[in-house]
DNA sequence: GAGAAAATAT
DNA sequence: AATATTTTCT
């Protein structure tokens, strides 16, 4: 398995900005990345992480962050990824379609489901010379010719339940996060949906999605454009007014934007006040992100129970109960910790440019250095943390197996991520981490694994070719297909001189292209001998 | 005030 | 039974 022989040299060392407000998310797959060699700058905070793209314009050439980051406010983050034109891939742990179509509803050139392996993440790299030259660039092309359409008056048929049927889809069973079994089994749909109704829905959902959160959101206008009566053609565009003041994000508006929400001070719905004793404080996710957000703030040093508080700003808040939670979290950090030490893979025997040891250099996180944002420098244990194969345990939450409010409890929400129990430590090694997965989660090997990324190419693919020869022709990638058909790119890239130019490659693209026809060409699976 | 560890609550 | 949170003890 090695990472970094399936890599083209030139993608090398590529800058990736991760966000995850799961810390073991977020620290297992920067080490994935990394094994692929790619530079990881990681954070937990998104509104942090528009900072350090503001901040620093092309230092990221691909943003990866979890859809479902508490702080990630609207249509904001993506906002100002399609503006400085990064692009980015989201991933959730949501197992339903329906999320990968609101992703790249947002604008995100793929989709990745959680839990994710180092296979998936075998052709992210891609993303980066592929572009689409944004496909919203293209819509804006057409757009200008055509006119433009409101989207106010679209999608009507919205509701229409999926009356194509799923071709591809593979049913599963998982078991919802309520311990108490409330909500208990429900089949969730996987994999890509097939067949024009699908995709009609699918366009419908995201034009509902868009308008939804357009209204939201002020300062985004989105227009849809559809081409004409055979309504099927669809191209989708999306107009943003100046993202209100290029958001430049201190410390405190990443609080405020880490919604208010302090459960601290938790309705006691008990009528009188006569004997109840407070119930439990309970360490949400939004309180955890703050939580960890004053922790980068404050340096390593002042990582103190009362300083944290005080950076927290939460009424009602303890210090004791910030102490302990502190210490609930350093536990979690040394945990990780010692996985790592024991289970790392050996990345390489041999020691080429990328081998064992500067493998293990780069496993110092750079987390992201508040420095660079003014504030001072942090990590806490961080720091010392490696690749952790096993920190996909957690997914979705932010790193401890929070129990969530009644109210709060997501729907749907499948629990891969073990909620409500401990991060257990198999002994087993990467290359089985797909596999193990499997049998954790008693999941059926039809087809998919779980990390297994949608397809969106095809998906995409619609909303941008006029041409409808795709019809919706959207189908399951095998693990290990190319994120990219290479015959369909370079057919792309001969056939269509037009959409050429929409390949923003960039200096990069001529040795892509090289690389990819010699890939091509000589029927190499191997992309070692590319190096150079 | 902090951190460890024991005690409790869920 | 396993965790999360609260308390107690240094």
């Amino acid at each position: 398995m090695e990472g970094i022989s399936l890599i083209p040299s030139f993608a090398r060392g590529l800058n990736i900005l991760l966000v995850d407000h799961d810390t073991m998310s977020l620290l297992y797959l920067a080490s994935l990345l990394e094994q692929y060699s790619f530079q990881v700058t990681t954070t937990e905070v998104a509104s942090l992480a528009l900072s350090m793209i503001c901040e620093q314009e092309d230092r990221f050439k691909l943003v990866i962050a979890n859809m479902n980051m508490p702080d990630m406010d609207g249509l904001s983050f993506p906002h100002i990824l399609l503006k400085k034109d990064i692009p980015f891939i989201l991933m959730s742990s949501e197992r339903d379609v329906n999320v990968a179509r609101r992703a790249l509803a947002e604008g995100a050139c793929y989709f990745l489901e959680k839990p994710i392996c180092l296979e998936d993440l075998k052709h992210v790299w891609q993303h980066v010379y592929r572009r689409r030259g944004n496909p919203m660039k293209k819509s804006l092309k057409a757009i200008s010719n055509e006119g433009k359409v409101n989207i106010s008056k679209e999608s009507q048929g919205s509701k229409t339940k999926e009356a194509g049927g799923v071709l591809h889809g593979i049913d599963r069973q998982h078991m919802t996060m309520d311990p108490k079994g409330k909500n208990k089994q429900q089949e969730v749909e996987v994999g890509l949906v097939v067949g024009k109704n699908h995709v009609r829905e699918s366009e419908n959902t995201c034009m509902e999605w868009l308008r939804a959160s357009s209204e939201s959101q002020k300062q985004g206008r989105i227009v849809m454009k559809r081409a004409n009566d055979g309504g099927e053609s669809k191209q989708q565009e999306i107009k943003r007014s100046k993202l209100s003041s290029e958001r430049q994000m201190d410390f405190v508006s990443a609080m405020r934007a880490i919604e208010e929400e302090r459960p601290a001070e938790r309705k006691d719905n008990n009528k009188s006040s006569t004997d109840q004793k407070k119930s439990r404080f309970l360490w949400t996710p939004k309180l955890h992100l703050k939580f960890t957000a004053a922790l980068s703030a404050l340096g390593d040093k002042n990582a103190r129970p009362k300083k944290i508080l005080k950076m927290m700003n939460v009424s009602n808040l303890t210090v004791r109960q910030v102490a302990s939670h502190l210490q609930k979290y350093k536990a979690q950090v040394q945990r990780i910790n010692e996985t790592v030490v024991t289970n790392l893979p050996l990345i390489s025997k041999s020691s080429g440019p990328y081998g064992r040891t500067e493998i293990a250099q780069s496993h110092k996180k750079q987390i992201f250095l508040p420095s660079q944002l003014g504030y001072e420098s942090s990590n806490f244990g961080y720091k010392s943390l490696c690749a952790n194969p096993n920190s996909y345990l957690s997914t979705d939450t932010n790193g401890f197996p929070y129990h969530l409010n009644k109210n709060e409890n997501r729907e749907g929400k499948l629990a891969l991520g073990l909620e409500g129990s401990s991060v257990q430590v198999p002994e087993l090694e990467l290359p089985n981490l797909k596999t193990e997965t499997q049998n954790r989660f008693s999941l059926d090997s039809t087809g998919t694994t779980p990390g297994d990324a949608i397809n969106v190419e095809e998906f995409l693919a619609d909303f941008n070719n006029e041409s409808q020869q795709l019809e919706a022709i959207t189908e399951q990638v095998p693990p290990n297909q190319p994120l990219i058909e290479y015959g369909d790119l370079l057919k792309v890239l001969e056939e269509d001189p037009e959409d050429l130019e929409l390949y923003d490659f960039g200096s990069d693209v001529d040795r892509y292209c090289e690389w990819l026809r010699e890939t091509l060409g000589g029927n190499v699976t191997n992309p070692e001998q590319f190096e150079l």
